[in-house]
DNA sequence: AGACGTACCTGACCGC
DNA sequence: TGCGGTCAGGTACGTC
């Protein structure tokens, strides 16, 4: 489900909750999500929760007891801050806290995980390793993504997706950000001209941000740690208007979908060349 | 090494 | 009302 903004959104939310809370007992519902529960999860107990931050798509809920908790929303997870629960289906995983307040994790279709490992180890950990820099930090520069665009054949769009590449970017931003830089996704990577890679870089960031800024997406499943819904679907120029009329161009050309690596991806044939 | 398809899973929706 | 097909925010892994 979520991408960047959905996934900073609910960090910011549980950090602010829950930050320097205890975790009292944790109660897991089945064995596994997209892997197994890791060993040593269900056995946490009075063990505080020193910090909460994100790498990628991952929640790291670092604990006093030197390992992270890291989280994965996958397609439909969501993380829930409830005072009173009454469990629901798909409820997987259930934090209880010091004060009783309860993290509550629901996922229908299990693409979300949990994974426990030592803080100190954590960039070298096999979710993190491969992943290439944060698209708001400094080191995501156009010079950057020259030259990892130069000589790719793959398709614009597929490029920025690739977690190697640029993390944080879904299908949803993805879509957004060329459409925002004026670039048709199924341009060659390899022939994007300067200018245009400069576009790409500062229209990444700004949509995330806006993005971050607005809560995030609400469809379907998502919501914010709080249960409040994200409102940015409502600021999307392109993704799921398919044959409506583009918002950005006086001719009101009609929005366009095609399927790139079995994905829908939407444009605007006069905006995005 | 890189490119590509496929698998993982449930639920919502559509057409018949 | 029910059934089958399709689609959905992500990632890892196999194969070529």
């Amino acid at each position: 489900m979520p991408e960047l903004p959905e996934v900073e959104t609910v960090c910011r939310g549980l950090k602010k909750a829950v930050l320097n809370r205890q975790i009292d007992s944790i109660q897991l519902r089945r064995s596994d999500l997209r892997i197994p529960f890791p060993t040593g999860l269900k056995d946490i107990r009075r063990v505080k929760i020193t910090d909460i931050d994100r790498r990628a798509k991952y929640i790291l809920m670092h604990l006093g007891d030197k390992q992270t908790m890291i989280v994965h929303l996958g397609m439909s997870g969501s993380l829930t801050i409830m005072k009173n629960v009454s469990l629901q289906k798909h409820d997987h995983m259930i934090l209880t806290l010091d004060d009783k307040t309860k993290i509550v994790f629901n996922d229908p279709r299990r693409f979300g995980l949990v994974d426990l490992t030592k803080t100190k180890n954590i960039d070298q950990h096999r979710f993190f390793r491969h992943l290439g820099p944060e698209p708001l930090e400094k080191e995501f520069t156009a010079a950057y993504l020259a030259e990892k665009l130069k000589g790719k054949k793959a398709p614009v769009k597929l490029a920025i997706m690739d977690q190697r590449l640029v993390v944080g970017v879904g299908n949803i931003y993805a879509s957004e950000a060329l459409f925002e830089a004026g670039i048709d996704p199924r341009r060659e990577s390899r022939n994007l001209q300067p200018p245009e890679i400069r576009k790409l870089t500062t229209a990444i960031r700004d949509v995330l941000k806006r993005a971050i800024k607005a809560g995030g997406s609400s469809l379907r499943d998502y919501v914010q740690a709080n249960g409040e819904l994200g409102y940015f679907q409502h600021q999307w120029a392109v993704y799921g208007r398919e044959s409506q009329s583009c918002k950005g161009c006086a001719r009101k050309e009609t929005i366009l979908k095609v399927q790139q690596g079995g994905r829908a991806t939407f444009f605007c044939p006069a905006c995005q060349k």
